[in-house]
DNA sequence: AATGGCCCCAACCGCCGTTTC
DNA sequence: AGAAACGGCGGTTGGGGCCAT
């Protein structure tokens, strides 16, 4: 008699020797095609189960420990402004996974938020909203520095555009039903709000025409950047 | 020491959008 | 163009560990 094809596959927690051949399949093939992966490594899993163990687990990119009081705060301020969409929030915040924040909230945040004034913890007049701010913009500043090394002013111009303006429209939106219920947008929403509203289409285009290899004139709606040597600068403009 | 209740989190499930053939 | 495969997401579950009694 044949067997089903689940029917021979494993469930449950993973054991040492298969997160050790997991580590090795990936590193050797990559992080995608997981049901080719998992055939060709010889893990009774399916492939879903090995992306989810590797996306959750084994990536060496995750970060271990408890979550700090600043990523408690972004948890909470951001679930204000999007709900549950815990794979948004996790991308702000690097080394957490949309499970550990979504376990995270369940487990500690959802009580507090109940328990306490959630107005006080998310007001972004107080210092420590300030300071997040601070920190997003390190965060943002180091991503422009490191990927227009890598891929070069275009890819990066063209990467930055979309990775902001598809999460922070999106914020746009919520905001205007979450004010409705006295939360604070932060600074650095409004500001990417105005941003993007300027500039709408013409976000960093027409920069070739009168640009050399160290002066580069961008246009950003209604306004120029002139004579902008690196782009984490572009970057900077946006929180000066 | 035994046990029951609670908490935490890894893993699973089902759905849906995207990509590939 | 359409079907199948794949990947991503949010919700849910179940088992292990901890703690109070």
């Amino acid at each position: 008699m044949d067997c089903k094809k689940e029917d021979a596959l494993r469930r449950g927690p993973w054991l040492e020797e298969e997160d050790e051949r997991l580590v090795k399949f990936v590193t050797l093939l990559g992080e995608r095609r997981w049901d080719s992966l998992a055939r060709v490594s010889g893990l009774k899993r399916s492939g879903k189960s090995c992306r989810l163990r590797w996306m959750n687990y084994l990536n060496p990119s995750l970060k271990c420990g408890p979550m700090s009081q600043e990523e408690e705060i972004i948890i909470f301020q951001l679930h204000a402004l999007w709900g549950n969409k815990w794979s948004n929030i996790a991308r702000r915040l690097p080394g957490r996974t949309d499970n550990q924040i979504k376990n995270y909230w369940r487990t500690h945040l959802r009580k507090k938020m109940e328990a306490q004034n959630y107005d006080k913890i998310i007001d972004w007049r107080g210092n420590k909203g300030e300071e997040l701010l601070h920190k997003h913009k390190e965060t943002e500043i180091m991503w422009t520095r490191t990927k227009t090394r890598e891929h070069g002013f275009d890819e990066t111009v063209k990467e930055y555009k979309q990775k902001n303006m598809e999460s922070d429209k999106e914020t746009n939106g919520v905001i205007c039903e979450t004010e409705r219920f006295g939360v604070m947008n932060s600074p650095y929403e409004n500001r990417i709000i105005d941003w993007i509203s300027k500039s709408d289409a013409n976000i960093f285009e027409d920069h070739s025409s009168s640009s050399t290899d160290n002066n580069i004139n961008i246009n950003v709606g209604s306004w120029w950047f002139q004579e902008i040597m690196d782009f984490e600068e572009v970057s900077c403009s946006l929180w000066s």
